[in-house]
RNA sequence: GUGGGCGUAGUUCAACGGUUAGAGCACUGGACUGUGGCUCCAGGUGUUGGGGGUUCGAAUCCCCUCGCCCACCCCA
């Protein structure tokens, strides 16, 4: 039972020690290689324009119909905090005509996003993407560059055994063509399909394909695959892209039934996902997006990211790796006030050389100021009383082994900082 | 939005409808008066999530409500 007055809003977590420093080890390794393909980070606002997401991942997708957090804000003016990066990255190289720098220009972002949506395993109201854009290139290079910065970061993080899907949903000129096939494919079984996908039907046929009823995977069977639809621009484009992918070594399948939930998805998408994870198995997930920037009143130009969520990747790391707090590396402990007084003086000289000390608390005694330091899983103990100040030496303890020595008191902070050069 | 499960100490969990709701861990102090871990001893905490009802009597049964978890849906 949790006690207190207030607690986080539903979907909401606090993210503290150790598994802070998870997210840290991850953000670190993620800005580390977006560096060496040449991302550079960009942040936005966490709040835009509800226009912006519903001009941009769709009308009728459940984000924008039920799950955005839309407010009214004392001007009267509609707004929303952000439920996905790209929106916001499109709106902001629009708005800044980045487009008049040299092409392609690659951004990476991190930071919380917000659906409502009822929390459950891997989900949440209130959630953290590490995203990527690149816009102005509609080469398959690119696409394989950014899936393969991708696979990079989630093994340079120490994930295995994910698994990569990708799909290519054509453009405005094939996927209607698509979709006429797709609803005489189901035509004649309209009335055996779930109610969801017969809402589907008229919506957004192309999420039948994604349909995890029984029956309606059954009735599928047999039905149009989007690969034997693409124009001859798609296909060629997507051809390349595998052939790419395969001299890079990436290991995929393609899922020609993957959709993607938003609508500004052009030809290549990809998902990645992990089977230890329950329901929301996806950790990472992208696509093209070549309409977006002239939809946002910019220039035609092509555009290709991916976001992936940092809840489910702690949750994976969780599962393998051990993270410990960190340890202070010196503990001080002293007995009486004029150690204490001395104490002071010797952690900070510590600390302005960059060692991590802690001073015990001399109204305290020496046995529990000891198994603080022992709590603390401090590297050495010194102890300082009268007797120490007035011969100007020194014994420390190495907690981990009970190994003991003796040092000047005037040469602590030198003892420490060699002994971790050695 | 729809289903299902669960709410007891800081934490993990006990308590056939029946005394004053207990135990481990953790925490603090001591045994060991200036050296941690191991052991032993001592110490404290609960509106049993909240509200109502049934009953002589409710942590326990019923209803409502809130919260958490899981799943559907959807997605990162």
């Amino acid at each position: 039972m949790s006690s207190g007055l207030y607690k986080a809003l539903k979907g909401m977590k606090d993210i503290m020690p150790p598994d802070i420093h998870i997210w840290q080890d991850i953000e670190k390794k993620a800005r580390e290689i977006f560096a060496s393909y040449g991302y550079l980070e960009i942040r936005t606002p966490a709040v835009e324009s509800t226009s912006v997401f519903i001009r941009s991942i769709g009308e009728d997708t459940d984000i924008v119909e039920k799950e955005m957090y839309t407010f009214q804000d004392k001007g009267g003016r509609s707004i929303t905090l952000r439920p996905e990066g790209t929106a916001s990255v499109v709106r902001c190289y629009v708005e800044n005509n980045l487009h008049g720098l040299p092409s392609p220009q690659k951004f990476y972002y991190m930071g919380p996003m917000f659906r409502y949506e009822r929390p459950q395993s891997g989900r949440f109201r209130q959630f953290y993407q590490i995203g990527v854009e690149a816009f102005g290139s509609s080469r398959p290079e690119i696409d394989a560059e950014v899936i393969s910065m991708l696979a990079h970061l989630l093994s340079g993080i120490g994930l295995q055994e994910l698994h990569f899907q990708v799909n290519s949903i054509g453009c405005e000129k094939c996927r209607p063509g698509f979709k006429e096939a797709l609803l005489s494919f189901f035509e004649g079984s309209f009335d055996e399909l779930c109610v969801d996908c017969r809402r589907r039907y008229s919506q957004n046929p192309l999420r039948i394909l994604d349909c995890k009823v029984g029956r309606c995977i059954e009735i599928r069977k047999g039905a149009p695959s989007v690969l034997d639809h693409l124009c001859i621009d798609c296909r060629d484009h997507f051809q390349k892209l595998l052939e790419l992918l395969e001299m890079l070594g990436i290991r995929y399948t393609v899922n020609p039934e993957m959709v993607r939930g938003l609508d500004y998805y052009t030809r290549t998408t990809f998902e990645v996902t992990s089977e230890n994870l329950g329901a929301q198995n996806a950790v990472a997930a992208g696509g093209r997006y070549d309409r977006l920037v002239k939809e946002f009143g910019g220039p035609e130009t092509p555009a290709i990211g991916f976001a992936l969520g940092m809840e489910r990747i702690v949750e994976l790391l969780k599962m393998t790796l051990k993270y410990d707090l960190p340890a202070p590396e010196v503990f001080i402990a002293v007995i009486g006030e004029r150690a204490g007084r001395e104490g002071v003086r010797i952690v900070d000289d510590l600390r302005a050389g960059g060692v991590w000390a802690e001073l015990g608390d001399w109204t305290s005694s020496l046995k529990s100021q000891m198994r603080r330091a022992d709590r603390l899983s401090a590297g050495l103990v010194f102890v300082i009383g009268d007797d120490e100040i007035q011969s100007g030496h020194v014994k420390w303890k190495k907690l981990a082994d009970a190994a003991t020595g003796e040092v000047r008191i005037s040469g602590i902070r030198d003892f420490i900082i060699e002994g971790k050069q050695a």
